[in-house]
DNA sequence: TCAAAAGTGTTTAACTTACACCCATGT
DNA sequence: ACATGGGTGTAAGTTAAACACTTTTGA
C-alpha cells in the first residue's frame, strides 16, 4: 500500500469512431491480423505507451490502425473497462473512447490500415457481426453517450463537415435517434438556439430543388432549449413497396 | 504489440463522495498518512487488485479508508485520468468514482478510517484547502457531473435518505445548482413526472408547520420531463444583516 | 390566534406543434 | 410549367412561471 502495485497490468485505449454513411449510424473496425480473436472484428486501439496520456494514445492509435487522422475529428472519453478476464492474454485494462466523424471516405482499399472498414450499427446490435474481446458491448455504450448527448449538446455538428446545410444536420438527428423531424420547425428552433450555428452566407446548390443555405458549427457546446427525443416520432418502418 | 506490455504502469481507483450537509455540497477526504503528500488531504482509493475489476475496487477502498459502507450508496465511474506524471512515484493511472450519499454521520473521530472528514466543496474549488496529487480536477469533474445529471435523471434522491420530504428534495437542487426554486411548482412537477417519487402514505411533523408528506424513491432513473437549471434564478448573495 | 411550513388553484405568458403557404432552382 | 426541396407565418394546444390562497401543525 506504501509503493504502487506494478504487479504485471497493461493499459489500452480503445476507440468507437461513429459516422453517419448512406443513412445508417456506421462504426469503424479493424479486422484483427492477430491471436487472439484473429480475422474477427475489433475496435481501433492499442496499448499506451510509457510517457503519454491517453487522448493523445487515442488518435495515435486511430492514424496508426485506419489511417483517420484527427483532423477535425470529435474525440471524448467514454468509460474504463476492467473486467478481470475481458482479455485472455493476462490482465488488460482498456480506456475506451468516443469519436465523432463527418462522412470521410477512409482508405478502406489496398492501404495499410489494418482493413479498416465502416460497419452499420445496427448490424453489430443485431448479433449477425461479432466483435472480438467485449467490444459489443463497448459500442453500445458509446451509442447511448452520443445518442443523449445529442439533446443537451451541439454534438450533432461533429458528424457533419466543416460546412453543411440545414437538411443534413437534421439528418443526423433522424439518423442516430430513428425518428423523424419536421423540417420546419427544427430550422426554427436550432436558428434561435444561441450560437449553435453560425450562417457562413453561402449556399448550395442541389440537383433539384431551391438552393440551401450553408452553415458553419457556432461556438456553443451546450444546447439550450435541450432537443428532446421524447419529443418526435419513430420513424415509420420502410415501405416495401417501390 | 503482439503481447500487453506489461511494462511498469499501476492501476488506482479513487472516489469523489459527495452529500449535503449543513446546506452545503462537500466532499469526503482523507488525511494521508505516508509520502508523497504526507498529512494532505485527498480522496479515497487505492491500488485495484490483480483480480478485481473497477467498481468493487471502489467500494471496497470507500470501506476500509472511511468505514462508509456501500448501503444504498449510489456509485458510477467518472473518468479515468492517465496524464503522465500525475503520481512522483511512477506511472499511475487512476478510474475514478463518482459516489453520492444522504447526509450520514460518518465516523470522523477516534476510529481508524485514516482520518476522513466531510470538507465543503466551495473550500476547495476557492482554494483555500489544497488537495494531494491531480485531485482537486478529479472533484472539479465529479461536481460537473453531479450537477448535469440532476437535471436529466433523478439522481437527486442519492443526496436523501430512504425516506424524504418534499422540501429535502428540492433543498438538494438548490445547494448543488446555487439557485432559489418555488417550492409549489416544484412539488407540482417532480409528482407528475412518472415513478420519480412514491409516496409513503406517512407524514413527518417537524418542530413547527403543517406535517410533510414522506416520500421513497420511485423506479425511475431518467427524468421527463428534464429540470433545467438554466430556468431557475441563481439564489441570492447572503444578507448580511441578522 | 399567530407563525411557519405544506400544498392547491388560477392566471398569464411562453413555447411547441402542425400545417398552409411561399420561394428558388433545374429540367 | 412543374417537380423538388428550402424556408416563413400562424393558429391551436400545451406547458411552465408567478403568486394568491388554503391547510395543518406547535406555541
Amino acid at each position: 500500500m506504501t509503493t504502487p502495485h506494478f504487479s504485471g497490468v497493461a493499459v489500452t485505449v480503445d476507440v468507437v469512431v461513429l459516422t453517419i454513411r448512406d443513412d445508417e449510424l456506421q462504426v469503424l473496425l479493424v479486422e484483427r491480423g492477430i491471436e487472439p480473436f484473429r480475422g474477427m472484428l475489433a475496435l481501433p486501439g492499442g496499448f499506451i505507451l510509457p510517457d503519454e496520456d491517453a487522448e493523445p494514445a487515442a488518435r495515435r492509435e486511430l492514424v496508426e490502425e485506419t489511417a483517420l487522422d484527427g483532423e477535425g475529428l470529435y474525440l471524448e472519453q467514454l468509460r474504463t473497462f476492467a473486467t478481470p478476464h475481458r482479455d485472455p492474454r493476462g490482465r488488460v485494462i482498456t480506456v475506451a473512447y468516443l469519436a465523432i466523424a463527418p462522412d470521410l471516405p477512409v482508405p478502406a482499399g489496398g492501404t495499410d490500415a489494418h482493413a479498416a472498414r465502416w460497419q452499420p450499427v445496427s448490424s453489430l446490435l443485431s448479433g449477425a457481426v461479432a466483435l472480438a474481446f467485449d467490444h459489443l458491448e463497448i459500442v453500445e455504450h458509446a451509442v447511448d453517450r452520443a445518442r443523449s448527448k445529442l439533446e443537451y449538446t451541439t454534438l450533432a455538428t461533429a458528424f457533419c463537415p466543416a460546412v453543411f446545410t440545414m437538411t443534413e444536420l437534421r439528418r443526423v438527428y433522424e439518423v442516430v435517434w430513428g425518428v423523424s423531424i419536421d423540417a420546419r420547425n427544427f430550422h426554427r428552433k436550432v436558428t434561435n438556439a444561441d450560437d449553435f450555428l453560425e450562417p457562413t452566407g453561402e449556399r448550395r446548390v442541389l440537383e433539384t430543388g431551391r438552393p440551401a443555405a450553408l452553415y458553419r458549427r457556432g461556438a456553443a457546446r451546450s444546447l439550450f432549449p435541450p432537443m428532446l427525443r421524447a419529443a418526435f416520432p419513430p420513424v415509420p418502418a420502410a415501405d416495401p413497396r417501390s
